[in-house]
DNA sequence: CTGTTAGCGCATTCAG
DNA sequence: CTGAATGCGCTAACAG
């Protein structure tokens, strides 16, 4: 930057306020400092401006696995939405270790990141909110923490578990088994809790032996179905937690010989990609995964700006969507 | 950090090599400096400290998309590995936007990231090769730009398409459809280079219109599929660019009540999780994303300590996954 | 409209 | 073993 300040005939200041289009400039001299900038390349260094300003236009985004098609489509929510507002992303893929995660929390303030948006599921409230309360600026994905001022941003878990469950019922079923998913989860905890109310509702009674809990992976799903089917034959439908866990839920189907849809429906939720390529295609609940990456960066980046946002919470709305295997 | 020395009544120095484990500090002071970092809760600025040194731990990780399975895996292994030794990375989506793309590289070096992992396809090797100049440490994944001081990690996608069109030609096809995938791109032509390689090998002759190009995706295959079956309805197997498209061709067959594998063999590349649980299974080749990840970044972090890395490449070894689609 | 002064929070270089 | 001086590259707050 001196450099070019020399070269032009100017002052640091006026370099400094032509490249961020700050303050007056004669257009003359902008001209000629610009010009300067393009012939001697040159490229201001974010972290000295950083270090200056104390802002520095990173967020961090913290999740299980980004492996996981589901957190990948929340990333590039995020992705696309903090490239439109100019900001960068450090990504933190913890590998579901809480250890791990809390060490991420820590890097990231050491960074000083302008803010943070976590999907964490395996934490305790109590860490998670002992670890992110170093932050100003924090969104929290598909959870609820009291006294945690972060924004929240939530899809509609219950609402959409009532959607699939009234949809079996509706289609004849009185003995719906649910797989679960990891119980600590909050989604787990919404969509048991859509599966009750709806069963309630409509005049079932809630058997808590219908419910299962299981690891969030089409093996737990077939492992779990597989349990829940020995003891209870005369299930005709299964809720599963995820896709994931419906894709595991068909196997040990097949491996019964239960003919899906004819002898037992299954239903999935979130509708990630495989969920319309398996045989026979999974009735589902569509999440907006991107469109959940994207309001979160919206919200961390209103926080960002100033506005207080105070436990502020987006519930996003779901879909469901009904194909071969529980038409 | 002024606190926590004068709190400790020591000098900034002394603080600083407590913290960064340098220099000689008697265990002394150490443990009453620890004792205030602690009682503080102090954590040093990163930036500033990036300021002073010139080095940032960060690194860049640029893919065309990170909801796309195969990337989302490959980032996995680099956010892994650059976990391990302590580096943090950021995430560049570029939505196979190439101006994007170039404005992240800028980005990035305004940030002053240590290094730079790429993977690019749409963008132009000049254009590429133009942006990448300015960074000192770059590691391109599945591509080759010569002139290019950047090292380079490759899965032997010629070595995989051979494995996969052999094993079609043993168990009896001789016209061998290919849906080649977008032909710009690395993986495309060296994987059609073997095809044709093998085919001659065996005595049969290479021919140009049973190869077509596709989006690399199910819908492209799908098109592609029918395409091809419709000109040419001898063709006994299809070799696929990629899982994806090998999925839409399984469409395809369907539509045209083509019994796979029985009236035609199917073929997948990559193994991406929807490989084994799409009916029938597919028959694919397994590349290994994550490791392709962890091992670019190994090899960027070698070259950000120093080592010069002029152009080396490393080519991870690829295998033949038979399933039902073409056992 | 432009320049000057004074840091941002740390690490490096040299003296003690 | 410890400290003082200096600068990393930029911007904020003034002054002109």
């Amino acid at each position: 930057m001196a450099d070019v300040a020399r070269e032009a005939g100017v002052s640091l200041m006026t370099v400094s306020r032509v490249i961020n289009d700050k303050g007056d400039v004669s257009d003359d001299t902008r001209q000629r400092v610009l010009a300067v900038v393009e012939r001697l390349d040159y490229r201001p260094s974010g972290i000295a401006r950083s270090l200056a300003t104390r802002r520095t236009g990173t967020i961090g985004l913290l999740v299980p696995d980004i492996s996981n098609p589901f957190f990948a489509d929340v990333a590039r929510g995020v992705a696309d939405e903090a490239y439109l507002e100019g900001y960068s992303v450090f990504l933190c893929s913890s590998d579901e270790d809480t250890a791990r995660e809390l060490e991420f929390v820590a890097s990231l303030e050491e960074k000083r990141v302008d803010g943070l948006i976590a999907c964490s599921s395996r934490l305790s409230a109590e860490d998670l909110s002992g670890a992110l309360a170093r932050h100003t600026n924090v969104v929290l994905i598909n959870r609820r923490i009291p006294d945690l001022h972060a924004g929240r941003v939530l899809a509609d878990d219950r609402a959409g578990a009532c959607l699939v469950v009234e949809h079996l019922v509706r289609t004849g079923h009185r003995t719906i088994g649910l797989l679960a998913g990891p119980p600590a989860s909050y989604s787990s905890k919404a969509r048991l809790a859509g599966y009750r109310a709806v069963l309630e509702e409509l005049g079932i009674a809630f058997a808590p032996e219908l419910v299962r809990h299981c690891a969030p992976t089409d093996r737990g799903g077939e492992e779990a179905a597989a349990e829940l089917l020995t003891l209870r034959p005369d299930i005709t439908a299964l809720f599963c937690y995820n896709d994931l866990v419906a894709v595991g839920a068909l196997r040990a189907c097949a491996a019964r010989q239960l003919a899906v849809p004819d002898r037992i429906a299954v239903a999935g939720f979130d509708d990630i990609a495989i969920a319309a390529l398996v045989v026979p295609p999974l009735t589902t609940c569509r999440v907006p995964r991107h469109n959940i990456g994207v309001e979160a960066t919206k919200s961390l980046l209103t926080q960002i700006n100033g506005e207080p946002c105070n436990g502020c919470e987006i519930v996003l709305p779901v879909e469901l969507v009904v194909r071969a295997s529980a038409p």
